[in-house]
RNA sequence: GCGCCUGUAGCUCAGUUGGAUAGAGCAACGGACUUCUAAUCCGUGGGUCAGGGGUUCGAAUCCCUUCAGGCGCGCCA
């Protein structure tokens, strides 16, 4: 559609001696009211001001272009103060199903990545204690988009960046060697700066278990590694586990000491210094971030000789591209956003282009229970993990309600409303859907009616699908690949649960409506036939989402 | 003090990047199961898009400003 009134327009601007149109500024739209068509563009406003002419004069000359004839227009209209208005046939709606149907794993599949390497990291809470809630969000949301940017053509890799060095390892070590020092009944002065929930408690227990009493009294300086190793591997462990449950996986797990250990965070520095993006003052070493934006430049040197965090992290981007991306997607949460100018400017140092990073922040879980908020304190190491939410509501209401907003507006979860099987949840709106319409191809079996396009056949008659309800349900599953191209272009997977919502409201209304398994042998073929499609796309975007698609319910 | 984000129906939020009469869900009220799943559907009410100014054919969307809320401003990670 977009390529026939681009060619459309482009002579009508060659005449005039404009350059080609850019392909954003055709732009074709869903009206909102029937009357003003299938779709609608403003092509004509848009170019108003360049030829200076009337928009309605130049949507005439549009008009006059567009191949009515033999095309799947129907008719096209100017409308208002210059709209071309487009009707679509019906056969161009029964030519979607066909697509859908045809290949309904293809479907949506987009070519837009281009096979462009593409790193999603997420999640890469520290070695510290059990992912909370927080975390949840972030691993949907980096889930779902490394998901849809795999639809859209993009080669794909996930990774969690392990922060495994510093001090804060050190002090969970000693966290650790406190506890179990404790559960021996030696009397311990808790240091208040240290991990004190109760898991830290816990894994003294199994600690124990393993190593038995040997430590017991042993200076701390003398057993401290082996308590931070023993920490960091069993904390981590359970971080794979519980990202196991939530459907989560990673390809690679990378490991922020094994950057010390290669001394990258030195080459980096090196590297920076000699393209003169680094200077010494005041006995540290800086990073001149100014010169790409940032408010103020950055220490990467202390003067104590110790890197900082921000120097390991310009490391870690610079081995990611060394690694060949060609884009590298942050996901951080939002109290981190001041960090994003640094982090661009580094990006830049290193002599790629700002858009070679996007940082998607991840706004506040605000935990809710029938409406009133869950006390959570952070301090005394209490919090609700994402586990404990899991076990709680499931997997799949978990992870679709984390997507049910834009990720940097603040989030309310409300766990009776997440376990709520009712319409308050909109998981199973969705669900129920798919349900329902595995029900119907259930009993369409029983009764021996056959869909011969499910076993690889022709597709029937779709003639008898000509009413305004069918073929607004056929629009909005055309519309299914370019949602995905739009989620991946701007980095937003909350508009695929809008999608399906809408989606699964138009079938549901449909479907109480009219009848699928009818009297009538040829409307039923033609109406199982638009269940199929309705179905598939449906599955589709669940399995986007990492949601399960149900037979039954 | 500076910076970033947010402000849309009673509540929670969308709004296709500047388009036509601003949309959903929940909550409220009234209806629909002898039928392919009522976890559904149909209908009703509900708005100064925080306030003000500007840009233009056209603004919830872009610019300026005021107000309100959240977050961030370390040689911490």
């Amino acid at each position: 559609m977009i390529d026939m009134l681009t060619a459309a327009v482009s002579p009508l601007l060659e005449t005039e001696g404009l350059p080609a149109l850019p392909p954003s500024s055709v732009e074709l739209v869903i009206p909102k009211t029937p009357e003003h068509g299938d779709y609608a563009t403003n092509v004509a406003m848009s170019l108003s001001r360049h030829l200076k002419r009337k928009p309605r004069d130049i949507a005439s000359e549009v008009v006059k272009r567009l191949p009515v004839a033999d095309s799947i227009l129907a008719k096209v209209d100017i409308a208002g103060p210059g709209f071309i208005n487009l009707f679509v046939k019906p056969d161009a709606w029964h030519r979607i199903l066909m697509e859908i149907n045809q290949h309904p794993d293809g479907f949506g599949r987009g070519t837009i990545g281009n096979g462009k390497r593409v790193q999603v990291e997420f999640v890469s809470a520290n070695p510290t204690g059990p992912l909370h809630i927080g975390h949840g969000r972030g691993a949907a949301t980096g889930d779902v988009m490394a998901n849809i940017l795999e639809a859209c053509g993009f080669d794909v890799q996930r990774e969690y960046y392990i922060n495994d060095a510093g001090n804060q390892m050190d002090t969970l070590g000693a966290s650790l060697y406190y506890r179990y020092q404790e559960l021996l009944g030696e009397k311990i002065d808790f240091p208040d700066n240290h991990y004190r929930g109760e898991y830290m408690k816990e894994l003294a227990v199994t600690f124990r278990e393993e190593a038995g009493d040997q430590y017991l009294r042993k200076p701390l300086q003398e057993v401290l590694p082996m308590f931070t190793k023993f920490a960091a591997d069993s904390i981590l462990g359970g971080i794979r586990e519980d990202l196991a449950v939530f459907g989560v996986s990673f390809d690679e797990w990378f490991s922020e000491r094994s950057l010390h250990e290669q001394d990258a965070v030195t080459t980096t520095i090196t590297a920076l210094r000699t393209a003169g993006h680094v200077y010494d003052s005041e006995g540290a070493t800086w990073f001149r971030s100014t010169t790409f934006g940032d408010e103020k430049d950055r220490v990467v040197i202390r003067a104590n000789g110790v890197s900082t965090y921000f120097a390991a992290d310009l490391a870690y981007h610079k081995n990611k591209y060394d690694r060949g991306f060609d884009t590298v997607i942050d996901i951080w949460g939002a109290d981190h956003h001041g960090y994003v100018p640094r982090m661009m400017a580094g990006v830049e140092a290193l002599g790629r282009k700002r858009t070679d990073l996007h940082v998607i922040l991840i706004q506040l879980v605000n935990l809710l229970r029938g409406g009133k908020p869950v006390a959570m304190s952070t301090r005394a190491g209490e919090f609700v993990t994402l586990r404990e939410v899991i076990d709680e509501v499931g997997k799949d209401a978990a992870r679709y309600i984390f997507l049910t907003r834009r990720s940097d507006s603040p989030l309310d979860f409300d766990l009776d409303v997440a376990k709520m099987q009712s319409n308050e949840n909109p998981v199973y709106y969705v669900q129920y859907a798919h349900a329902r319409l595995s029900s119907v191809f259930e009993v369409a079996q029983e009764r021996g009616i056959v869909c011969g396009w499910l076993q690889g056949g022709e597709p029937p008659d779709l003639s008898p699908l000509r009413s305004a309800q069918e073929a607004a349900l056929m629009r909005l599953l055309g519309e299914y690949p370019q949602l995905l191209t739009n989620c991946a272009r701007n980095y937003e997977p909350h508009l695929i649960p809008y999608y399906l919502h809408e989606l699964v409201s138009t079938f549901h209304s449909y479907y109480n409506q009219n009848r699928i398994l009818g009297e009538d042998v040829d409307i039923s073929q033609a109406r199982l036939y638009l269940a199929t499609a309705v179905r598939n796309v449906i599955g589709n975007a669940l399995a986007i989402l990492g949601v399960h698609a149900p037979e039954k319910m």
